[in-house]
DNA sequence: GAGTGCATGTAAGAGGTTACATGATTTA
DNA sequence: TAAATCATGTAACCTCTTACATGCACTC
């Protein structure tokens, strides 16, 4: 359902054919809602056949230039401002955790580390990301700063989170020591 | 695919009945991959088929009771300490974000305190979860603690981080003012 | 014997992923 | 003219959600 109006808002930032979006999505939403090509372009056609957008010009190679109607701008507007329950998070890394009994300790302090590792790495994508990018006044980049400012903040706890998990491993090896 | 190692791994830790895996389930790792019933269900059936588990007792209204075999427990351990790429995360709140600069700065900085406060009551709610639960010594106890424990460090930087935006969003309104 | 809890299952449909298919246009 | 890029679409498959369906066993 979200991407819809990632695509909507997308849209009502600037027009653009679906392939113009692909490449704006990638570089922005992609990082809290990940989608493909073939999902993208079918919910532009969804969001035309529902008068949410409109085609306003048919360009080289069928291009479609796409922009938002006033019932398209509404509908994203509801949906920003609507309180909907949003789906709870989905963490495959976090389950393991879950699980690491099932491994040997020094097994499942592997993990650990690794997560922090890990974590580490995603900080330091997000920081080049944050540094590389030639931040403009406008509203789309101030909110895109902030939304990477929550990723960087993410990373942070994230690493901090797995270094704890590695000593609290460390301290209970060393209590009941397995050898 | 990640339900079915939660499946799995719950009856590693102990083997039961479909019915009393859901009730653990959802005291624990339902908060990071939440799932159904019907699910859970379908799951179980599956890993019987592929011979993961197996059913060791038929009891009173149809009760299955299943138990992991050895292959299931190997494959479980593959899949921890394999390093798939695991899917991205899915946030449709800070897709939100992204689409603030579409609302009037007012509207925007009331999203931003409600998720604050959103922040704060899961904050509260994993702190009660926390204190309320006997923990015991085991290793199931020791890494539901640790995954607690990142739900609440999660939650206590979502609430930062969102008094923080609402923070810019008064300075940015006070410096280009609307009236 | 009525109500609650135990216990499992099916079916329809939406959302999402992967792979494939097709072809026009620009650039080297 | 070959390669890269632009540009859109279809099909099969899996996951997940929602709703419905069924019935036994225990307790009051």
């Amino acid at each position: 359902m979200s991407l819809r109006f990632a695509a909507l808002g997308l849209l009502a930032q600037h027009p653009g054919s679906g392939y113009d979006l692909l490449r704006r999505f990638e570089l922005s939403m992609a990082n809290v809602w990940p989608a493909t090509q073939s999902q993208l372009y079918g919910e532009l056609n969804k969001l035309a056949d529902g008068g949410l957008i409109e085609v306003t010009d048919i360009g080289p190679r069928g291009r479609k230039e796409y922009r938002v109607t006033e019932a398209g701008r509404a509908e994203l507007v509801r949906w920003i401002t609507a309180p909907e329950a949003d789906p709870p998070m989905r963490r495959p890394d976090l389950l393991r955790v879950f699980l690491l009994g099932e491994l040997p300790a020094e097994t499942a302090r592997t993990y650990a580390v690794d997560f922090a590792e890990h974590a580490a790495s995603e900080l330091a994508r997000l920081q080049h990301l944050r540094d590389s990018f030639e931040w403009g006044a406008d509203d789309a980049d101030f909110y895109g700063r902030a939304a990477l400012e929550f990723g960087l903040r993410d990373a942070a706890m994230e690493e901090r989170w797995a270094q704890w998990l590695v000593s609290a491993i460390d301290e209970r090896i060393s209590i009941s020591p397995s050898a």
